[in-house]
DNA sequence: TTGAAAGCGGTACCAT
DNA sequence: ATGGTACCGCTTTCAA
């Protein structure tokens, strides 16, 4: 067994050349006769070198590394644009440094400072409240940062999101145009600008094709036993209600939950649109859920085409993606008679 | 605005002390005079220093880095698993690097590699075929190293896996118990010695509760559509089975459309039990599926702290989990009748 | 208790 | 085309 950590001066001692030579072999950088590269490459896979990134990110003031910041790793959304973004950014030669601190727990700054000592070129993360606390502290490290799914201006500008509005809009005029006329939606809590979107979208949709229709809006967790609850009593209280669009797919399978456990036929009674397109949409044994897909890995692949712009030094103009909506079993696809 | 870079030379110069003293004052080490101390770390704060991982690295020969290396992100299987670990490694300081190649492509020296150059105190890891090519290169860098699920003698003995075997055997005698007397399994086609372990498991209750019964196994791709053409075959040439046990849920769920196309009742006619409880499993509107629990998070946790006591020169044996059956609506809870 | 200095493994500038 | 060398920021003996 050879040693357990080769250098570049054990290179150079055992050719007789400096280090400075098997440097740029190990680079190809610089100019060297090809012999003596040759030679020296030889030497290097026959001693089993490779380089130590932290001398070399210690005085290049690079790390090759990029931060990445998210609440959740457990619904697979997140991890979805993990695995789009991982792989972009290591076809660039850039490694992962995963943080996945517990949901609005932990002091923010802490959780940067993990990525500053890191000294990564690059920060992708979702701006949630508590993130939202060090944005200062992030943004005078000058590190580019990219945001996810959301956008606080006081992080930056560099975000890739979805359409949320269009999205919401558009499943909404889709449960319109199948003849739905009592639309209620099923919201979430958080004050999130996505969710909020969505809101926006739903009402506009309504209230450009159902006129004079007070459409309610319920809130719930994102889960599928508290929007159940909700959709309960949404159902129970408005008992005409046609259609929900839900704001997550969690929701949306409470909603049918409720539904279900109410007698009501899915979709004939009630149309239900989900959001996020997760696995437990469309692997619905029955009811596979109709939803708006969000591009997931598409969002990991932009967000690491942004950073290593950034990084480089280029312009980059934010990303705002469409979501399509799928059309699975719980909307009726054929265009229903007008209310 | 300050200093984009404090170093502990900067303030070492401007309290006129030297650096050795900023540098045992910010690590808590070494003997000081509070006074000082004190004074250190004000200005510390002040001048908003923090260490520089690389250099730091560079001398101390560690990281503070744990590699993970997993093959799929996708099917939130890893990302609990990610999750748990990621919590527990932060608590004593560690950072994941997270590595997600596509699967069986790519050189696997090269992904280690990657590793390497970072010095990585520590590697978890799923064997997968492509990794095992590696398996000398990572065992001769020395670096403490946890395999998950799985375990190749090559690259070490440190793993954190469920019992397969039990657990497959038990879920199979619940089939027995509830009456079922035709049982057969979906198997899944990689030579992996979890799937294996779990096929053994299901011929060790059958001939054990069903003395004389040739039970058939089948094999498909990780994936409802392939497992649900796999089948449709198997349901059609043994019309005579009353269960099947599957070795994943995705192959549990392709087993139920089956069934449910054929006109077979679930779980009157037919039982359906599952591995691995994702969310696909416990999220169905109907037929939420009786599944074996791989306890994802728990893995996770015990690889950290396997990998964690494996770096501090601890001793350490592997860890084999139980995974317990979670009997939901695919299979009848009541004693039926036996055959 | 504190300072000076020797590296850790590389990169890159300045000579040659 | 190549060698010598000054750092990068930090830890850690060795002296004082």
């Amino acid at each position: 067994m050879g040693a357990l950590l080769v250098t570049l001066k054990d290179i150079a001692n055992r050719l007789g050349v400096s280090i400075r030579t098997v440097s740029h072999a190990v680079n190809g950088t610089g100019r060297l006769a090809p012999q003596t590269r040759k030679a020296i490459l030889e030497t290097v896979a026959e001693m089993g070198y490779f380089p130590n990134a932290a001398a070399r990110s210690l005085v290049t003031h690079k790390s090759k590394l990029i931060g990445v910041l998210v609440p959740f790793l457990s619904a697979s959304f997140y991890s979805l644009i993990i695995s789009g973004l991982e792989r972009l950014v290591r076809q660039h030669g850039y490694t992962l440094l995963l943080l996945n601190p517990p949901v609005d727990s932990g002091d923010p700054q802490e959780i940067c400072w993990q990525m500053m000592q890191r000294k990564v070129d690059g920060i992708i993360l979702y701006p949630s409240k508590q993130i939202q606390k060090a944005a200062a502290f992030i943004r005078k490290t000058g590190i580019p940062v990219v945001q996810l799914m959301d956008h606080t201006p006081e992080i930056g500008d560099c975000f890739v999101a979805v359409a949320n509005f269009k999205a919401a809009k558009e499943a909404v005029q889709a449960l319109c145009d199948s003849g739905c006329c009592n639309i209620a939606m099923i919201s979430h809590n958080a004050n999130s600008p996505e969710v909020a979107d969505r809101c926006r979208g739903f009402i506009e949709a309504v209230s450009e094709r159902l006129p004079g229709f007070k459409p309610v809006i319920v809130e719930s967790a994102v889960d599928t036993a508290d929007a159940k609850e909700a959709a309960m009593k949404l159902l129970t209280s408005h008992p005409e209600t046609d259609a929900v669009f839900a704001a997550s797919d969690f929701a949306a399978l409470g909603v049918a939950q409720a539904a279900l456990e109410l007698g009501k036929k899915i979709p004939e009674e009630l149309s239900v649109i989900g959001f996020d397109n997760l696995d437990i949409a469309s692997e619905q044994l029955l009811y596979a859920l109709s939803t708006v897909a969000q591009p997931k890995e598409e969002i990991g692949r932009r967000a690491g085409e942004m950073i290593i712009d950034l990084i480089n030094g280029r312009a980059v103009a934010p990303v705002i993606l469409d979501a399509p909506l799928i059309l699975r079993k719980t909307t009726r696809n054929i265009r229903g008679e007008k209310c």
